[in-house]
DNA sequence: ACGGGACACCTTGATTTTCTGGGTATCCAG
DNA sequence: CTGGATACCCAGAAAATCAAGGTGTCCCGT
């Protein structure tokens, strides 16, 4: 009894790109970048919060985030986070990366 | 010390649609299934065969591949994978849905 | 006054997939 | 006779995501 594939299970390795991508149009606290990207995204895509809070942590130990306790517009506690400089390299190289990545996959598996 | 971000971290969730696009071309074996594969794809994804055997087990416990044994090419003894009519459904969901995945993070990512 | 929902954060454990690094065996070319 | 290509397989580890819960605040509708 497993659930049927989702189009979430293609997330893996993709969800770092989009938050840094979000981020870097300026600071964002966690909640504001998944809805930012579910909107984006058309709701096509799903951010779990299991999933965007580790991939936060991960992203700042890694250096390419940088946090900061703040408040939200709605006037709550909030932390944001923005882009390092070392972290709108990476966004640069995995941009590239997934780029070559589904046009790969796309020349196997378009060809009807 | 961790291999850095490679292509095939974005893999996930792909390898099974890649693999029922392959055999629907006809049966073919697993060593040349990833051969397939790889040259399509222009060498920019690297198929493991520890990858591999694994989705073709999974593939066809779901029912979505069927095997037999025969010969290679080339005279060996060797495993053939041909798509079940469930698979062809499969890979025709499949299909969609990594249009629609790839559709909505293009949008997210892509707007410089 | 109260309930529900949106906001905003966080954690734990399970699940799934892929990778690493082995192993077997045959055949052909140099 | 050694190495490389063909062709299969497995066990254990690593990594990411998901499911499902939790905290607390604030505002709106009734």
């Amino acid at each position: 009894m497993k659930a049927p594939k989702s189009a979430n299970d293609l997330l893996h390795g993709t969800l770092d790109a989009l938050v840094l991508k979000t981020v870097s149009w300026g600071p964002r606290h966690g909640y504001a970048i998944a809805r930012w990207i579910e909107q984006t995204a058309g709701d096509a895509l799903a951010i779990e919060e299991g999933s965007l809070y580790p991939a936060l942590y991960r992203l700042e130990r890694r250096g390419w985030l940088q946090s900061e306790w703040g408040v939200s517009e709605l006037g709550r506690r909030a932390k944001f986070y923005k882009l390092t400089r070392a972290g709108r390299e990476q966004l640069k190289h995995e941009t590239v990366q997934w780029s070559r990545f589904t046009a790969a996959v796309s020349r196997v598996l378009l060809p009807s």
